[in-house]
RNA sequence: GUGGGCAUAGCUCAAUUGGUUAGAGCACUGGACUGUGGCUCCAGUGGCUGGGGGUUCAAGUCCCCUUGCUCACC
């Protein structure tokens, strides 16, 4: 892995991360495809809408058809017919958000699987092993996802065990996978400042700002990233878990973040909300019903140059999945053009005036 | 023609021996979604209980008439 900034505009960067089955332009939006597909999209799809990476599920997988049975296939590139890079979540997220299946020890986590109820057991050893039988490109270190809200005191223990169980990731993972470590300390900037400065000791491939987005009111998540990034190193890639909705991405750009992942585009899409350079659309209110101009006049994208926002309300309502994946289609498109504007006005150090700009067209409609 | 059954929200149906403001699902309207188990979740609009008369403190519920649908038998 190779990762090098290209230019800086106040704390906002852009940069070339170099991984071996293929080369990103950062600051990059990463489609989630938690089960080995990013939702109603084919792979052509996803290089159509201009995808370079996607994320994937340990957890998942594992329950899913099993790292065996990808392994067999020839790893999940194969398995899923994907040859970029992937970077596989380590399911420390799923420790969070299936609580109340599992139990976390020293070692790792004891969960029940939510398909079939039967026992299992992942820690940090068993998450990187998985994710090296998967065989993705970038491997996240398996943490614990803070709850909010948390009491200081868990919040210190939960972030010493994620830090622990890092080091552990570090030594089981071998190359030419990357690791990325994920610093947690909840809501205490102390503690966030303290994981970060521990995990920077062990030096990792890269850094992830774990534990927001988790229900913490916005304004909390927007101090987090503000101070959080610089405290990473600037010379490796920093990586802002599950965020986030375009206005937080533009806040977390503006701090120094490099890399996204986040369900919005695609989990929104499919429950009928829109993204525009105006603001959001629920395509499925009637105002819609007769509306035949495109979705948005300004995008490119294969749904809006082919399709009317009454056709999109009719596939809504009548539950077509056509509609889902033309709405999917948009969405992403929309983040990742959105990603390449970001980038552009970067390079030509006026990222600030875009910022403004862009958010204020956001709120036309 | 005779006898029985049924009529409750746009649709399909609930509503204790008569007992508070007649409910639900779907549809409709609006909203939510941040390292994705779940085309999901939340909220709202919508009723002269087919029509008319009667009994009762009280009727969707009981009685009579009427209209429509339906089944059985002539």
């Amino acid at each position: 892995m190779d990762f090098r900034v290209l230019h800086t505009d106040g704390n906002a960067r852009t940069g070339r991360l170099a991984l071996a089955r293929g080369t990103l332009s950062t600051p990059v939006f990463m489609p989630v495809g938690t089960m080995g597909a990013v939702k109603a999209m084919s792979p052509h799809e996803l290089l159509d809408v201009g995808a370079e990476i996607i994320l994937c599920n340990t957890y998942h997988m594992y329950l899913r058809p099993g790292q065996e049975t990808v392994a067999e296939a020839g790893g999940l590139h194969k398995f899923i017919s994907w040859d970029r890079p992937i970077l596989t979540d380590s399911g420390g997220f799923q420790v969070y958000s299936l609580s109340p299946l599992r139990k976390i020890s020293e070692d790792g986590v004891t969960f029940r699987s939510h398909i079939d109820g039967s026992a299992h057991f992942i820690g940090p050893r068993e998450s990187i092993e998985i994710q090296r039988t998967l065989g993705s490109d970038i491997v996240m270190a398996f943490d614990e996802c803070t709850p909010y809200p948390s009491t200081y005191d868990y919040t210190l223990k939960s972030m010493a065990l994620t830090t622990r169980w890092a080091e552990i990731c570090l030594k089981t993972v071998e190359k030419p996978q990357t690791l990325f470590a994920i610093v947690q300390g909840g809501v205490f900037k102390d503690l966030r400042l303290q994981s970060a400065r521990q995990l920077k000791d062990m030096n990792f491939d890269g850094y992830a700002v774990g534990g927001v987005s988790v229900g913490e009111p916005k304004e909390i998540m927007h101090e987090i990233i503000g101070y959080m990034a610089s405290e990473l190193p600037s010379d490796k890639p920093r990586y802002l878990m599950g965020v986030g909705f375009p206005e937080d991405i533009l806040a977390a750009v503006e701090a120094g973040f490099d890399m996204f992942d986040c369900v919005i585009p695609t989990r929104t899409a499919r429950h009928g909300t829109l993204l525009t350079t105006h603001g959001r659309i629920i395509i499925g209110n009637s105002r819609f019903r007769r509306d035949h101009t495109p979705l948005d006049s300004d995008c490119g994208c294969y749904t809006c140059l082919n399709f009317t926002r009454s056709y999109l309300n009719h596939l809504y309502k009548a539950g077509e999945i056509l509609g889902i994946r033309l709405n999917t289609i948009h969405n992403l498109f929309f983040y990742l053009d959105f990603m390449k504007k970001i980038r552009a006005a970067i390079e030509q150090g006026r990222f600030s005036n875009f910022k403004s700009d862009w958010l204020s067209a956001y709120q036309m409609c």
